[in-house]
DNA sequence: TGGGCAAATATGGGCGTCAATGGAATCGGC
DNA sequence: GCCGATTCCATTGACGCCCATATTTGCCCA
């Protein structure tokens, strides 16, 4: 697979390790980064994931902003001097650093979230209010976009 | 064949797993797709099932935003996150994932419907339920729009 | 037209492999 | 030599793969 799709949870060991999903490390693989790209999500407790295309995919943000506007300077703090290079071990695993844990109120579990070119990492119950409320979000804007935004494809 | 047509009812078997109609298998090894994109439907209990045709119908839909817009993560987290590409055996049967389960109601027996470039699993009784809806509603249409609708034919 | 044979499909279960997890061992630096 | 970090190994449970059976479908031939 090409993308990060799906969800799945894994548990935290006693030395704060935890499993990328199988599916997601085969993704990753894909994409050639060592190691895992770890940069705090914008406007939620939770952390944003991936390799070089999420990399790549940040700077473009970056670039649309004037370079030594203050915008850019606030930008860059936030997306680039909170991020972070995990290292995998030979069994997939990342330690969660301190800072990664507690943005996200992590414990000893985490729920992985894919979206794509990237992924997400929550913690469990967090992302389960995120999850009600992004689809309520999702049926409104179907409502308002009308045609244009068919889950379900729509052609019929 | 080139599209999912005619509905199936099959039943899962002590692991859970269920056969995708024959018909549906030959559809799908011609799209190329390596398993089966799962996706549930946001407004009804139902998963919409596919190929590489569901996938890009997906995905264009979310390009129509701006990457790490709230929009954009909205939609990724609700039509990726909750997507599931399930693997296909050597019989060409699908294990369910729990979270499919639930979602649409199934317990031992799914009905697959074709819906031209995917299609649906359902709870059977669910799926006549809203199947005899869906027909009502066309009656209805056919009222109001007069002899515009003829041609298809409605007797079945 | 009817019987029966053959192919394909749906279904059931056993077994090996891999992923997730836990813990021990080893390597590094201070 | 101690401590943290990284690698290695071991367990468990889930999942994918294989083979077996049955039920259906279509086909051929009498």
């Amino acid at each position: 697979m090409e993308e990060f799709v799906s969800t799945f949870t894994n548990r935290l060991d006693s030395k704060g390790r935890v499993s990328i999903p199988a599916s997601f490390r085969a993704v990753l693989a894909r994409d050639g980064f060592e190691g895992l790209y770890c940069c705090p999500t914008l406007d939620q407790n939770a952390v944003d994931a991936g390799g070089n295309r999420l990399v790549t995919q940040i700077r473009s943000s970056l670039a649309l902003f004037e370079p030594f506007s203050e915008d850019h300077e606030f930008l860059s703090t936030t997306l680039i001097g909170e991020s972070e290079v995990l290292k995998v071990d030979p069994e997939g695993r990342v330690a969660l650093s301190e800072a990664i844990k507690a943005h996200a109120g992590i414990r000893d579990t985490v729920t992985f979230v894919g979206q794509g070119y990237k992924f997400q990492i929550w913690e469990p119950d967090r992302f389960v209010a995120y999850r009600d409320e992004a689809k309520s979000r999702v049926r409104e804007l179907r409502r308002r976009l009308g045609s244009g935004l068919r889950a379900s494809g729509g052609t019929e």
